[in-house]
DNA sequence: TTGTAAGCGTTATCAC
DNA sequence: GTGATAACGCTTACAA
């Protein structure tokens, strides 16, 4: 590479527009590829920096000052580039920004459905506090499959994620490893994880199943039923049944797996377990639901028996959804910080990325729960 | 720049990594910088395409077509690229290769709010069929503000995606500028578009309320009230309102203002809109639900009354949410296609920015509705 | 089939 | 305070 090959790719970039009252000193060989690249960015919205500058007669690093760092230049360039930036319509490339700077302004959200309002609470609260931090989500589901969930991980960290923001607690060894390895911050939620990858917001699943139960217990229920969902690759269910099963045992009551009711999700099958439970216990007399949605179904299928709540069977739901306290009888809930664990956990995250808050790596926030007592318990 | 200028920054890049049997010919003054960067890159996550090519013996352009486009490559030198990567553990970087390529595997989406199941369905179509094709999703909220909108499209378009997919109809002037300056491709969605911007796939909002407005009418009510929710800013409320309208004119009905009914959203203000009606027209006989919840609020407010359904007033919703059909009666309403919207949006999106499907430019894909007879009407 | 060189659009760095 | 230059990590275009 020497001299005039430089010259030759300078006069090539240059003469892509040209500024008032300067000399176009070039246009020897390259007008194929100028009219090419001036086509493509005809609209200001794809003009470079570099199309800015000219405008504003100074460097392209100026015109990077004057949009990012507004106080290290002058007023009066900052005056000139901000009209250049308006009159072209020009917009910064972000990717180019990225690259350049080895800083993201993109976060990488994975949840197991994007449909589920479980869910979408949390994202809510995500999505809130990660514009208003001028930063990017990025969102994609895996289901309930660690494998899935691995590969999703890969494509964000290909994508050079700021952070990662995990609703689920387990995960893949080569998740793991990739994790450690690209030293992006991570906040896991859904559950507080016994082994956190780095930082996590949640409340307990198994503590707040143990406090319904207990408090079912208290009330004198004696057959306390379980409305279990899938437990297989779902450590959130897993925990509900322990923290179940451990309040029974703190209640001096001997656990009756017929009380364990299997069930899909939805409202159908909470019809169903109202069934199951009572065809393999007759004297069952409290129902706790693993799921708002199920609670709903058991609720519907009860009343549709003709049962009395809590007379007959007592109903009380992990989830605390709307529909719940528009019932009548009005369902006894876990009410879940559900927003709020959004909000905390792009809180901590946007920290680590911005203030390299190192000190939040290793935190497990439990941001607890609540029992609403309500009429049919 | 000159000869020595090239090479020093040649052996500045090459040496951060060893590979076997190959002498490190070089580390005179790059001491400090290589650590630097060995540090940041030491899992191998963080490696770029030249670590690869150095273990593997090749050019980068190899490894890069190795892993883009396998089939451009002999066999051996695949294998050998393969290999060094699972050795270095190396993830492409996706900045660099949309840069670089000025193709992009992002896809822009803007809904309202993030949380609303109207919405998310839709976004579980989209969301499959994006992940399943190699793109990723970014997701913004924007309210049901215009402006708000079109500061997201300026990040989006700043980001560089390759494709974005409005839930919303209505866009600023300066909005529907930058969209068009920028030559990505858009579909709308929500609404039937009058104005459409590139791409729209929906239903129709007025025609699906006139439809069920008339089907009410045939079925003998003279006294429709229609819950209507807020119409500010918001054209999906507003065409709902006008079906309604239509279907009454149609229907020879004197459209009566008392009956339509201004509401909030949810299950309360469904509550609230059921005494409204009644308290303005006694004499009302049947109510439609601009939304899901509403519905579901105006049924248990009507069971609360002691009101037959349809003898005292029969109930519809716009929304065919699932605790319609559990309810008894169970609810008539409007199945809307919200996911498979969300799937043929994809699709016609990635057409266009993969298969240069041009063809499909102003295509506008109405997707219809269905109304779901049940006992409440 | 493989490699070399230039460039994608920005920022870091170091002069001035 | 401002600018020139190299670099970010990849792909395009072209040469071998």
């Amino acid at each position: 590479m020497d001299e005039s090959d430089t010259d030759t790719k300078k006069a090539a970039r240059e003469s892509g527009d040209t500024a008032p009252g300067q000399s176009a000193a070039d246009d020897t060989q390259n007008g194929l590829l100028e009219n090419a690249s001036a086509k493509r960015r005809s609209g200001g919205v794809n003009a470079r920096m570099r199309d800015v500058a000219k405008r504003a007669g100074v460097s392209t690093m100026t015109v990077s000052r004057a949009l990012s760092d507004p106080d290290r230049v002058s007023a009066e360039m900052r005056e000139r580039v901000i009209t250049a930036v308006k009159e072209i319509g020009y917009l910064p490339n972000h990717l180019a920004r990225s690259l350049s700077s080895t800083r993201s302004t993109t976060i990488g959200l994975i949840v197991p459905s994007v449909d589920n309002f479980i869910y979408t609470q949390t994202v809510k609260g995500l999505s809130e506090v990660i514009r208003r931090s001028g930063f990017q989500l990025m969102v994609a589901e895996c289901g309930h499959d660690e494998d899935e969930e691995e590969e999703v991980i890969k494509t964000f960290l290909g994508h050079r994620v700021g952070g990662l923001i995990l609703y689920n607690t387990e995960h893949t060894e080569e998740a793991r490893a990739m994790i450690r390895a690209s030293d992006v911050p991570v906040v896991e939620s859904g559950n507080l994880p016994r082994r956190p990858l780095d930082m996590a917001v949640s409340y307990s699943n198994s503590e707040a199943a143990k406090a319904m139960t207990l408090y079912l217990g208290r009330l004198g229920y004696k057959k306390i039923a379980f409305a279990c969902l899938d437990t297989r690759n779902n450590d959130r269910s897993r925990d509900r049944r322990e923290g179940y099963l451990e309040a029974l045992k703190q209640l001096g009551q001997t656990p009756d797996p017929r009380l364990i009711i299997d069930t899909a999700r939805g409202m159908a099958a909470g019809a169903e377990a109202v069934a199951h439970a009572v065809e393999a216990v007759p004297e069952v007399d409290a129902l706790f639901c693993g799921g708002g949605l199920l609670a709903a179904g058991a609720f519907f299928e009860c009343q549709k028996r003709g049962w009395n709540m809590p007379g007959r069977i007592a109903l009380a739901s992990f989830d605390d959804i709307e529909m719940l306290h528009h019932l009548s009888p009005t369902v006894t809930t876990l009410r879940l910080p559900r927003y709020d664990i959004g909000v905390r956990a792009a809180q901590m995250l946007i920290s680590r990325i911005l203030d390299r808050a190192d000190h939040l790596k290793g935190s497990v926030v439990d941001l607890k729960f609540e029992i609403i007592q309500r009429e049919s318990t």
